[in-house]
RNA sequence: GCGGGGGUUGCCGAGCAUGGUCUAAGGCGCCGGACUUAAGAUCCGGUGACGCAGGUCUUCGAGGGUUCGAAUCCCUUCCCCCGCACCA
């Protein structure tokens, strides 16, 4: 069973007290807030933990005495709402699919065709959706983002001044993977094919050939000292193309390329590989004259169709060059040309010979040039282990005796600027876009970048996250690399939803870039999305965010041009002062490279170091009952599904008893299915108990409240270090475990002081994680509603008692010692019981533990205690027990154990159905002897 | 490769900073029992091995070391996960 009708309950009743509308007031404030997610579709399981952190602190923080504020926003900037939505238009099928197994409606569907009703539906339906889980977030917050919000627009197109104004921003290019067709960069998500491939850097070496240059491609330049031969594909076409004044031979689909990386380009002819092949070129470093063999394994696809050989460290090279010398009439050429080719050794590399792509071919058994997967294979090791421990030789001059690795860099500078070689991009998989059509490298030019490499940006950046709180602090190290490892960020795209770039307007702000300050807006939106307070946007300009967010400018001015009154500007300004720096932002581990570094770089940019961002909390990825969640497996929940099945409050318990840290959650359906009776039962428990019980005290009272602070202690410093599963741990399922135990104890007598005193704390614990059922069971209790308001139970140093728990750990002991003694001598089978015996230690064997517990030793303890003339006389014993003591480095403090034994006696009747002595007269089997201080010695009789 | 995080008893997952009550919490699963006409739920007990009196022996990726004592500290080694971008 749910909860659903109390669950609906508490919503309405806190959305009619408006409870968790915030507004500035006279007391310590806690701003926490979440990514907006994207809105191109429902929210789901993936957003509900993150989001599940934030909600949770931020009630938590409430009942910590903070005036708390939780907006909530929604993302609509970016290309992949607009392309989905043309793909609507299109009807293409696919993603029609995907809105039908959205559970979208199906009469809606063709309204997709426009992006405008995707960021008008998809918030619309999270609010409700979020609202079901019971979010005590300020709904009046809420926004979109895009030009679709004028104000919001306004506020980016601010944001991007201030940055330009600092020099933040700054032209430049850069290559990316590009479609053609949507004349747009494709990002991993946009493709079918290719995932995770980036440009990659290749180098063109420049042979020359007659007049002309043929530009042979490559990864490993400092290899062109080793050049036997070239190698073309002698079945394909190869142009003769005017590349920016020079003339190169290249494959026709090399051309193509070079178009999209800024050269200019110019065809001249079309050439037959046959016109040749068989000819030969010079290395442009050694002078050396090259043959131009044939090769099928040249792709004209890769690089430029044209490829250097190196047989002695590339097996490619060796095979393909063995074929041909031990066949020259089939390949085509005179065996004279090839007669003579010997590899050329130029890295030397401890484990290899000289000649190590040689050596490998032949380990591996490579017999042909068809052999792909083997070559392949060789090609890595050869180049991993060359890269990393290769040293050039001699050959290879002023490079001679240098690392490979430290090298490279040096070598490509060199050549380039010598001129005899050129930089080109490629990808290095094949990439296809959504579109079905293949990515290129393109280098986009004009392209405007957040200059995030910059030095002195990154040093305030680091200044800004030395002094955030980082949850949790593992999570430290990884923010530090980012800062340092960010480059420049190209922040405008040609395409897509968004705000122009206000000085260049053809450009549109990419999503990343647009959504770094907002937290700071949220404060405003207060007031924009509240017509009655009749803002104009168009009067908002840079002069009114600069008064507002940075008290530039004044007061009359800023009334004037905006129409607004000086009452309501001072009134939005208290606002910002008030809330800003927000406290706590969450989200999924994956933002940290990106979005959340971006928004310590953007904060430390615009704003005051006082404004600067406290906190950020970052999590791992949500499994569900330990697998991936994904659409393909069929375990994919949206959050509107999850609180039908389970409940709200199940929902956020199972999600925060999921994990914690960065490891990834995981979301137990078993759990989530079980925990609601749980949470009825003590609903149950709570009402029949409350205020009932004995007024007598007991030692096992003294426990529990001992027990009970205890348990607020530690799931408190759980909670203040967001360490959500830990504090339920601690604060629920241990402390119910504990009041099991009591109710055990007493006798199912509770004392009444403790027991409303239990049910009161450990509801208040509940409540941030499961607030309508704690809402429900505050009401019927007769608290003042709402629980959601009330303290989190605070923890006294003073209750707790040691001796008490030292006292109770003995009965336990007590009863696990009887278990056991019974399960050994019933070797399996019923035996029943006639009566236990327990006798407790002689008081001078706890005087000797008090003498002793002091010696740094035992040699200086057994000294001691022989010392004293009793002791002496139980010698034996003294030193069992001293050995006992030393040996675990365990003395136990002081208490009466009679005196506990006996206030448990019938309890211990009770759990073990028979008759129980404490330290009767009799001893016939000598047991007294035997105990010793916390463990007492006892007989069990058998019937 | 670079950077980060990990490897714990059937599984999940604490512990490791501050070495000793650590055979190592808790949950799940499994076994036994109670309840029930029965199933489920719930409750109690067990769940490394051996043990006819509360004991003994063996385990924390692997190997070595420090220590009276190591899951915890040090060294070596193997393995796994995540990120490395132009994007939500």
């Amino acid at each position: 069973m749910i909860l659903l009708e109390i669950e609906e309950k508490w919503q309405k009743k806190w959305e009619d007290a408006r409870i968790f509308y915030s507004d500035p007031k006279d007391m310590k404030k806690f701003f926490v807030n979440f990514p907006y997610p994207y809105v191109n579709g429902f929210m789901h399981l993936g957003h509900s933990f993150s989001l599940m952190r934030a909600e949770v602190f931020a009630r938590y923080k409430r009942m910590c005495g903070y005036n708390t504020l939780f907006p909530f926003g929604f993302h609509a900037t970016g290309t992949p709402i607009v392309a989905a939505a043309e793909r609507v238009r299109d009807g293409e099928k696919s993603q029609i699919d995907i809105l039908e197994k959205m559970e979208v409606p199906k009469e809606l569907i063709p309204k997709f065709s426009d992006p405008e009703f995707w960021v008008r539906y998809f918030p619309e339906e999270s609010i409700k959706d979020l609202k079901l889980l019971g979010l005590c977030v300020d709904w009046r917050r809420s926004f979109i983002t895009t030009s679709l919000n004028p104000f919001y627009d306004k506020f980016i197109r601010w944001q991007f001044n201030k940055l330009k104004e600092k020099n933040f921003v700054v032209k430049g290019e850069h290559p990316v993977t590009w479609c053609p067709k949507c004349n747009n960069p494709i990002g991993d998500h946009a493709r079918l094919e290719g995932e995770g491939i980036t440009p990659e850097e290749i180098i063109l070496l420049k042979f020359k050939f007659e007049n002309k240059i043929l530009p042979a491609a490559t990864y490993r330049v400092e290899t062109v000292f080793g050049v036997t031969n070239m190698w073309m594909n002698p079945g394909t076409k190869y142009l003769e193309v005017e590349v920016d004044g020079e003339i190169w031979i290249i494959s026709p689909v090399a051309a193509e390329k070079l178009i999209n990386q800024k050269h200019k380009i110019n065809i001249i002819k079309e050439l037959d590989s046959k016109e040749l092949i068989g000819k030969s070129c010079e290395n442009p470093l050694t002078g050396d004259r090259v043959p131009i063999l044939p090769a099928t394994f040249v792709s004209p696809e890769i690089g430029t169709g044209v490829v250097m050989s190196v047989p002695s460290h590339a097996p490619y090279d060796y095979i393909a060059l063995k074929d041909i010398q031990s066949n020259p009439s089939k390949y085509g050429v005179p065996d004279s040309l090839v007669r003579n080719i010997t590899p050329i050794p130029l890295i030397v590399v401890e484990d290899f010979g000289k000649n190590p792509a040689i050596e490998i071919s032949e380990k591996m058994g490579i017999s042909s040039q068809e052999d792909v997967d083997k070559l392949e294979e060789a090609t890595n090791i050869i180049y991993k282990k060359e890269f990393h421990q290769g040293i050039l030789n001699e050959r290879t001059g002023k490079y001679k005796g240098i690392k490979v690795s430290d090298v490279k860099k040096i070598i490509v500078t060199d050549f380039v600027n010598s001129g005899v070689a050129s930089l080109f991009f490629e990808l290095p998989g094949k990439v296809v876009c959504r579109c079905l059509t293949q990515g290129v490298v393109k280098i986009v030019s004009d392209q405007w970048f957040l200059a995030y490499g910059s030095p002195e940006w990154k040093g305030l950046a680091k200044k800004c996250l030395a002094q955030m709180n980082i949850y949790p602090e593992k999570a430290r190290k990884q923010f530090e690399y980012v800062l340092d490892w960010l480059k420049d960020w190209a922040c405008t795209r040609e395409f897509g939803l968004g705000t122009k770039l206000p000085w260049d307007e053809k450009w549109v702000i990419e999503s990343l870039s647009d959504s770094t300050i907002y937290m700071a807006y949220y404060v405003l939106a207060k007031f924009f999305e509240d017509p009655s307070y009749k803002i104009d946007p168009q009067k908002l300009d840079d002069y009114f965010f600069d008064y507002v967010y940075l008290k530039l400018g004044n007061l009359e001015e800023v009334s004037a041009k905006s129409g607004l009154s000086k009452e309501l500007i001072l009134d939005m300004k208290k606002e910002f002062e008030y809330w800003y720096p927000f406290e706590f932002r969450n989200s999924g581990k994956d933002l940290i490279q990106n979005h959340l570094s971006f928004c310590i770089f953007n904060h430390a940019a615009i704003f005051p170091e006082e404004l600067w961002p406290k906190g950020f909390g970052v999590n791992g990825w949500v499994l569900v009952d330990g697998e991936k969640m994904s659409k393909s497996k069929g375990n994919f929940y949206t959050i509107k599904q999850i609180v039908k099945m389970y409940g709200a409050d199940a929902a956020r318990i199972t999600l925060m008893n999921g994990g914690e840290g960065l490891d990834d959650p995981n979301w137990d359906s078993e759990f989530a299915r079980t925990i609601t009776d749980k949470l009825k039962n003590w609903q149950d428990f709570c009402i029949e108990n409350y205020g009932k019980g004995r007024t007598e005290k007991l030692y096992i009272d003294r426990w529990f409240l001992s027990v009970l602070d205890k348990a607020i202690k530690e799931t408190t410093e759980a909670m203040n270090d967001t360490n959500f599963r830990t504090a339920l741990s601690k604060g629920f399922f241990d402390l119910q475990r504990d009041l099991k135990w009591y109710l055990k104890r007493c006798l199912n007598s509770p004392n009444k002081e403790v027991i409303s005193e239990v049910i009161k704390t450990q509801t208040l614990i509940l409540a941030p994680f499961t607030p309508h059922i704690c809402e429900e069971i505050w009401e019927k209790l007769g608290f003042e509603p709402f629980i959601s308001n009330a303290s989190w139970p605070e923890y006294r140093e003073e209750m707790i008692d040691k001796i008490s728990e030292e006292s109770e750990y003995y009965i336990e002991e007590v009863v696990n010692d009887i278990r056991e003694i019974i399960s050994v001598l019933s070797r399996g089978e019923q035996k029943s019981l006639e009566k236990i015996e327990i006798y407790t230690a002689e008081n001078w064997k706890w005087d000797l533990i008090e003498i002793i517990k002091t010696k740094e030793n035992m040699g200086e303890a057994i000294k001691t205690a022989m010392s004293n003339e009793e002791f002496r006389k139980n010698g034996k014993d003294v030193n069992l027990i001293i050995q006992r003591c030393f040996k675990n480095r365990y003395f136990p403090e002081r208490f009466d154990e009679k005196e506990v034994l006996n206030e448990a006696k019938k309890f211990l009747m009770e759990e073990f159905k028979t008759e129980v002595n404490i330290d009767p007269k009799e001893d016939p089997g000598n047991d007294r002897k035997k105990a010793i201080p916390r463990k007492p010695g006892m007989h069990i009789y058998f019937k």
